[in-house]
RNA sequence: GCGCGUGUAGCUCAGUCGGAUAGAGCGACCGCCUCCUAAGCGGUAGGCCCCUGGUUCGAAUCCAGGCACGCGCGCCA
């Protein structure tokens, strides 16, 4: 891996800096690293040179060849070189630099890193069936946790179910009032394998059920109440309904190789009291006062402040008509709490600064073998709790998408209110675009477009059933996936047809879902998601099996395994990698090598859609390779030899990149 | 009204801490399977990087002001 290289280049240059020009290291400028545009010009590039000019008062490319002849060699790395415009160029030791990584293991954890790190993701309201949206979400966050993970972070993955809102109300009231269903009646219905989907019909019914007749809003009123005081008949449905379509939401979100460690029901946080402990906390510390009159009489809130202004009057009672706008209701005048103050007590749960916790038992198996734990509102009867505590994170990822930022900026606000700056710090709202639906794609699926006219996409709308499910778009996916490897591989059994073509769906799925940056919203359009050519998962599966098949070529016909090919490495001769001829496996070997500075870009900047272009780019830049250099009928037993280890690497680096997306490549394709 | 996000090729998007000739994919057109899998590769065409001004040796990138589009901003959940 490249970025201990980065590390050691930066110190060569910085303390060539200071014997030059006697920088301290306070005063040295940032020393930037990037990639010359071709490897003619160099494997890696410093720009300090043009940082320097002005307070030296020396032309850049001075200055860069001064710095090129106190810095050679540094660290034996290779030859460092100054333009004519002031760049200075590393041409690395090529032999040295692939012989020191190929074959080697992933990179040792960095130190420091290592706090536990907790992830929230999925968190689709238990009512209905999963969609295109809810998958974007699992897979920012399970990407997020992979690379985490990789980095060395202790993460505990949990999926927050919202089990006492109005969503699950209006299914409930659905099944009562529209299906005259009974509690049992819904317990066999919750049977069937795909209760998911009725639920997304009856749901959508519902609503439609309700805009007949504001009067019917009153069924969800007493439902919702009924709900939050967990009363007999109406609570006891409501638990056949989340806890079937929440098991419906893990098998699938399992078929794309997402698990979690905890589950954390709404309910247990209001059985178990969570509100009432944060809002003694709140009120302790001054973060939240009683409205004594005005508008909001009787309310307890929050103020906020408003990343417009700079510092807030002194008092907000000195009759200010706008002050109002500055407060945040947190307990309702009626005593209720709001959203956001629920939203508090998880996140001070979560930091361990509760002084709170759930009880917790064993819930279903997961594919992997990895235990998953639900929140409970009573000890188990066998005792027996998990082995580590839940909660009590250094960090806190919130997978939500960018329209509830508003209510995740409180959040950290009441943290700094409660005095916990370092807790607000690492309190990070992963926030992310919608997915919406192409006009097409919404056209295909019976929505008249000219409903909203102008508009480039169509929101999608769970509530009014509109939109893609995830399971159908899977199915779909893999269907395609299963015609193209039937035509490719009529010999093979069946299943073994259907299973690839599973591992093809889920890395077009979630590379699709992963390869646009999180600040765009994706107008989602079934043909592009059901196509396998061009910057899509299979194209990356496809370049990794074909360099598994040149793997295997080479153990058929030269007896050669590939941790031969990597021991024989220490005695080949140099020549393969050198000059213009050994270019294009040279620039495979370094690119394959960026696998951890990417990672440590994407969760530095949180955009995990450079980790799917850098695997893009580097299946391209394989299958350009392929093309151009045969491995297998190669003559040359030393050109052979360094082109067999190059592939090997690639396909090592490919197969860490993929497993980072939660891919895996398939035995053929 | 305020806040956040977005604006780059016909379409969908990358573009790293400001750096070398602005790149992919799709679509269009022209080629390449006696050769490790053509889910691939090579080539051609296609650009007012929304506009104006500023900073800088250097701006798609930073700053200011506009314009357009999207999303938020309730004692709702």
């Amino acid at each position: 891996m490249i970025l201990p290289l980065h590390t050691d280049l930066r110190r060569a240059i910085a303390s060539a800096l200071g014997t030059l020009y006697g920088l301290a290291p306070d005063a040295m400028p940032p020393i930037v690293i990037e990639y010359p545009p071709n490897r003619r010009m160099g494997d890696l590039a410093v720009t300090v040179a043009f940082d320097l000019a002005r307070t030296l008062r020396k032309a850049p490319r001075l200055i860069a060849a001064e710095i090129a002849a106190a810095a050679t060699g540094p660290a034996g790395l290779g030859r460092l070189e100054a333009t004519g415009t002031g760049y200075l160029n590393l041409f690395l030791d090529r032999p040295r630099f692939a012989r020191a990584r190929i074959g080697g293991d992933p990179p040792a954890a960095a130190a420091g890193d290592a706090a536990k790190t907790i992830v929230e993701h999925t968190a689709i309201n238990p009512n209905k069936a999963a969609h295109i949206g809810h998958l974007r979400n699992a897979a920012l966050g399970d990407t997020l946790c992979r690379l985490l993970r990789f980095r060395g972070a202790d993460v505990e993955v949990q999926n927050y179910i919202d089990d006492t809102g109005v969503q699950v109300a209006d299914v409930v009231v659905g099944l009562r009032e529209l299906e005259k269903k009974d509690v049992d009646d819904v317990r066999r219905l919750a049977e069937e394998p795909r209760f998911d989907d009725y639920c997304w019909n009856l749901y959508a019914r519902v609503t439609r059920w309700y805009e007949e007749d504001d009067a019917r809003l009153s069924h969800r009123r007493d439902a919702l109440h009924d709900l939050e005081r967990d009363a007999d008949s109406t609570a006891a449905m409501a638990r056949v309904v989340t806890d079937s379509i929440v098991r419906c939401h893990l098998r699938t979100m399992a078929r794309l190789g997402i698990e979690y460690d905890l589950l954390s029901w709404e309910g247990d946080i209001l059985r178990l009291a969570f509100w009432d402990r944060a809002f003694e906390i709140l009120k302790a510390s001054g973060a939240v006062r009683l409205q004594a009159d005005g508008r909001l009489a009787g309310c307890w809130v929050m103020p906020i402040d408003e990343p417009g202004e700079a510092e807030a009057p002194s008092d907000a009672d000195g009759g200010d008509p706008d002050a109002d706008a500055r407060l945040k209701v947190i307990v309702r005048s009626n005593g209720t709490v709001t959203y956001v103050g629920k939203d508090i007590a998880y996140q001070l749960w979560k930091f361990g600064l509760l002084g709170r916790d759930f009880h917790y038992r064993r819930f279903d198996a997961q594919p992997s073998g990895r235990p998953l734990w639900t929140t409970s509102s009573a000890a188990a009867p066998d005792g027996g709790g998990p082995t580590a505590p839940f909660g009590r994170a250094a960090a806190v990822y919130n997978i939500i998408d960018t329209r509830q930022s508003y209510l995740q900026r409180l959040l950290v606000q009441a943290l700094v209110a409660l005095d916990h700056p370092a807790e607000a710090e690492r309190s990070v709202h992963f926030s992310y675009e919608m997915v919406a639906l192409s006009r097409n794609t919404a056209a295909a699926l019976g929505h008249a477009a000219s409903a909203d006219d102008g508009k480039p996409f169509v929101e999608v709308s769970g509530r009014k059933g509109l939109g893609v499910k995830a399971d159908d778009l899977l199915d779909q996916v893999t269907e395609r996936a299963q015609q193209e490897v039937a035509a490719r591989h009529p010999d093979l059994p069946a299943v073994e047809q259907r299973r690839t073509a599973e591992i093809i769906a889920a890395a077009a799925v979630r590379y699709f879902m992963i390869k646009f940056s999180r600040g765009k919203v994706i107008a989602f359009d079934i043909d592009e998601a059901l196509s396998f050519e061009g910057e899509t998962g299979p194209y990356l599966q496809y370049a990794t099996v074909r360099a598994r098949k040149i793997l295997q070529k080479l153990r058929d016909r030269h007896g050669l395994e590939t941790a031969d090919i990597l021991e024989g490495l220490a005695a080949a001769p140099d020549a393969p990698l050198a000059g213009p001829a050994g270019d294009e496996l040279w620039g495979l070997v370094l690119e394959a090598a960026r696998l951890d500075e990417i990672a440590d870009q994407a969760v530095r900047t949180l955009e995990l859609s450079v980790l799917a272009k850098y695997a893009f780019a580097l299946a391209q830049r394989f299958n350009g390779f392929y093309h151009s250099s045969p491995v297998v009928a190669e003559p040359d037993e030393a050109v052979r030899r360094w082109r067999a280890a190059g592939v090997a690497w690639f396909e090592a680096q490919m197969t860490r990149a993929l497993a980072l997306m939660g891919c895996e490549a398939p035995d053929r394709m």
